[in-house]
RNA sequence: GCACUCGUAGCUCAAUUGGAUAGAGCGUUGGCCUCCGAAGCCAAAGGUUUCGGGUUCAAGUCCCGACGAGUGUACCA
C-alpha cells in the first residue's frame, strides 16, 4: 500500500515534471497529521523554485485518495502532505496477523545474509557479574532481531583459556587449595578474591584431599578445574536466560592453525609491522591512531589486539558477510585496533558493525549499590535473576539505549505492581488471555485465528480505539525491521508498551463479551490480534508472556 | 592532557535516525470498578532539550567551542 503510494507519486513528479527524488514516509507522531506524511514538496520546493505548499497542492491536486483508500489528504504546515487510510483498508490489513499468527512480524529484510552476532565471551575465570546482564540481554535481543528479519544468524562466544588471567585464575585456587588444608599460603596480590575461588577449592580437597599439594609451576590441574568449574556456571546463567550460542571460539585455536603468526607475517610484508625494543609493533598511525601499538611483547606472547585482529579475520574467511561484535564501554579501546587490522587485511569495516554499551550501576530504591571488583562477595548475575526474576532482567536491561549509561533500580524490578514496566506488558497479555477463556466459558466455540480470520464480519469493527489499536498492531513489523537494521532492542520495548497501551485503551471503551454474537466474534478477533503481537514481541526479548498472572 | 560516549520534566528514560505542538513511566494532585482482570483507564501540574555560536525550508538530533559526567588512554583483556 505504501509502495503503490509511493510509485504513484513518483509518477506524478515525472508528470510536473519535477525532479525525481527519494519518497520517503513517516509516521507522524500527533494524530491529527493522519496516518502516513512525506515531505517531498519541501525537498522539492527549492530546485521547482516554487513555495513548497505550492509544490505540495500541485502533487495532491493529481492524486485520486480513493484508489489507495485513502479517506483524507491534505496539506499542511510548512508543506508537509498527510494521508490518512480509509477505516476499512486497516481493519482488511489486520487480517495478516491472525494468518500469520506466530510468524507475524517476520520479514526477509536480511536476505539471509550470512551474519555473525558476537558477545558476552567473558573468559572463564568467574561466574558472570550483574553488570555482565547488559551485554547478555542486549546480544540476545540483537541476535534475536536479526533473526526475525530474515539474517542467517550465528551465536558466538569468543574466548581465551591460556593467557595471563586462566595463570592467575589457577594460582588464586591454589592458594586457596593449600589454605583449606590448614597451610600457611598467601594470596597473591593480583590474585582473584572472589568467594567462589574458596568453593572451587574447597571441591578439589573434598573430591582429592592432600594429594595436591605438589603440583606443577603451571598448576595445570587447578586451572583446568578451574576453567571447567567457571564455564559450566557461565553456561548454566546464559541458559536460564534462555541464552544458547552455537559456537564457543576458542581464541587457542588461532595459535594452534598458526592464523597468529600469518597475521604478522601479512603486516610484515605491507610494512605494517616493525620491530623496536624487543617487541613487534603495528603501525596503527598509518590509520589515524596516536601512536603505534604492541602487538607482540618483549616475552614473545603476543597482546591481545593481535589475537584480536586475527579471529575477526577468520570471521570473514568463515563467510560472514555482516559480523556483529557487542563489547562494553570498558573495552572500547580495542575496537579502533581491530577495526584498523582488518582494513590492513584488507577487508570492508563498514561490513563490522561494533555496538558499545554503557556501564550499569546499580540501586535499590534510594540506596547506591556498590559492586566493587575488589569485594569478595560479587554480586553475579545469577544473583540478580534470583532476586528479580529472569523476565525483569531481560527487559531491563534491553528497555534502554545502549549508548546511555543504565541504571538498574533492583527494587523496582523485583515490584510485582504497575510500577513496574515488565508487568505491565503481560498484564495485557494475562488480561487478554482472561478474556478469551471468559469467551469460551460463555459458550463462544473457541475459534483459531484461521478461522476467525475466515468467517468474521470485520465491518463492526471502526470505533476510534479499535482501528487505533489495529494500526498499532500493523506498525509490528516494521518495527521489527527498523529495531534490527539499526541495531536497537531498547525501541521494542517501547513500542510494546504502545501495544499494550493502545489495547487497555479499547478496553475500556468497549465490551467485548457482549450480546450481539457478530460484534463479540469480532472484538475477540482484535484481542486475538493484540495478545498475538504482544506474544511475538515478547518472544523476541524472550520474555514470558503468561495466560495467568 | 588526549580519545570515545553521554548531557532532555523533581527521578529514570523516549523521541520514527534532520520533521510539524519534545513524549512515557515513577513521584505529586484529582476523577473512574452493581459490568469481560483497577497489575487498568482518564485528567492536571511539571521544559529556554547544560550553555554559546553555526549549517537549512526545518536542529534535542549535524558542525565548532565551553562546561559537566562516565569510560578508556599498557609490552592487562
Amino acid at each position: 500500500m505504501k509502495d503503490a503510494l509511493r510509485s504513484r507519486l513518483t509518477d506524478i513528479l515525472r508528470e510536473l515534471h519535477y525532479p525525481s527524488v527519494d519518497i520517503s514516509f513517516e509516521r507522524p507522531k500527533v494524530e491529527a497529521h493522519g496516518d502516513l506524511t512525506t515531505n517531498v514538496a519541501m525537498m522539492l520546493a527549492k530546485p521547482v523554485g516554487k513555495n513548497p505548499r505550492q509544490v505540495a497542492q500541485s502533487i495532491v491536486d493529481k492524486l485520486d485518495p480513493s484508489a489507495f483508500r485513502l479517506s483524507k489528504v491534505e496539506i499542511a504546515g510548512p508543506g508537509f502532505i498527510n494521508f490518512t487510510f480509509d477505516g476499512a483498508s486497516v481493519v482488511e490489513r489486520a487480517k495478516e496477523i491472525l494468518v500469520r499468527g506466530a510468524a507475524f512480524g517476520r520479514t526477509e529484510a536480511g536476505k539471509g545474509r550470512k551474519t555473525n552476532v558476537e558477545w558476552v565471551s567473558a573468559n572463564p575465570t568467574g561466574p558472570l557479574h550483574s553488570g555482565h546482564g547488559r551485554q547478555v540481554v542486549l546480544g540476545k535481543a540483537v541476535a534475536s532481531l536479526l533473526e526475525w528479519t530474515g539474517h542467517d544468524v550465528t551465536k558466538e562466544y569468543y574466548f581465551n583459556n591460556a593467557g595471563n588471567q586462566m595463570r592467575t585464575l589457577g594460582e588464586s585456587i591454589y592458594a586457596r587449595y593449600r589454605q583449606q588444608l590448614g597451610d600457611d599460603y598467601p594470596l597473591a596480590e593480583n590474585a582473584y578474591q572472589g568467594e567462589y575461588i574458596v568453593d572451587i577449592a574447597r571441591e578439589i580437597v573434598q573430591a582429592n584431599g592432600e594429594t595436591l599439594r605438589e603440583t606443577d609451576d603451571e598448576r595445570s590441574f587447578f586451572r583446568k578445574y578451574g576453567e571447567e568449574w567457571c564455564f559450566k556456571r557461565i553456561k548454566e546463567t546464559l541458559t536460564r536466560l534462555g541464552v544458547r550460542h552455537d559456537v564457543f571460539y576458542n581464541e587457542d585455536s588461532l595459535y594452534a592453525s598458526g592464523k597468529i603468526t600469518e597475521v604478522i607475517d601479512e603486516f610484515r610484508k605491507r610494512d605494517l609491522a616493525y620491530d623496536s625494543e624487543g617487541a613487534v609493533w603495528f603501525r596503527a598511525t598509518r590509520f589515524g591512531a596516536d601512536k603505534d601499538r604492541v602487538i607482540v611483547k618483549g616475552t614473545g606472547e603476543p597482546t591481545y589486539r593481535l589475537p584480536d585482529i586475527a579471529y575477526h579475520r577468520e570471521k570473514f574467511r568463515r563467510g560472514f558477510d555482516l559480523i556483529v561484535d557487542i563489547f562494553g564501554a570498558d573495552h572500547i579501546a580495542t575496537i579502533p585496533d581491530v577495526l584498523n587490522g582488518v582494513q590492513a587485511l584488507g577487508y570492508e569495516t563498514k561490513d563490522v558493525k561494533v555496538i558499545i554499551h554503557q556501564m550499569v550501576s546499580f540501586v535499590n530504591g534510594d540506596e547506591v549499590v556498590k559492586m566493587s571488583k575488589r569485594n569478595a562477595n560479587v554480586y553475579t548475575l545469577d544473583d540478580l535473576i534470583n532476586e528479580v526474576g529472569v523476565d525483569a532482567v531481560l527487559y531491563f536491561f534491553v528497555m534502554r539505549s545502549a549508548g546511555t549509561h543504565l541504571e538498574f533500580d533492583i527494587a523496582l524490578a523485583k515490584e510485582q505492581s504497575d510500577k513496574n514496566p515488565v508487568y505491565y506488558l503481560q498484564y495485557a497479555h494475562a488480561r487478554i488471555a482472561s478474556i478469551l477463556r471468559h469467551a469460551v466459558q460463555s459458550g463462544v466455540p473457541a475459534a483459531d485465528a484461521a478461522a476467525l480470520a475466515a468467517t468474521t464480519d470485520f465491518s463492526l469493527i471502526g470505533a476510534k480505539e479499535e482501528l487505533d489499536l489495529l494500526k498499532k498492531l500493523l506498525e509490528f513489523p516494521e518495527t521489527v525491521e527498523s529495531c534490527a537494521l539499526s541495531f536497537e532492542p531498547h525501541r521494542l520495548t517501547t513500542y510494546l508498551r504502545e501495544v499494550a497501551e493502545s489495547f487497555h485503551r479499547f478496553y475500556h471503551e468497549h465490551r467485548v463479551i457482549n450480546d450481539d454474537p457478530k460484534l463479540m466474534q469480532a472484538r475477540l478477533a482484535v484481542c486475538t490480534m493484540a495478545k498475538t503481537v504482544i506474544a511475538n514481541g515478547c518472544t523476541i526479548l524472550g520474555v514470558s508472556c503468561p495466560e495467568k498472572m
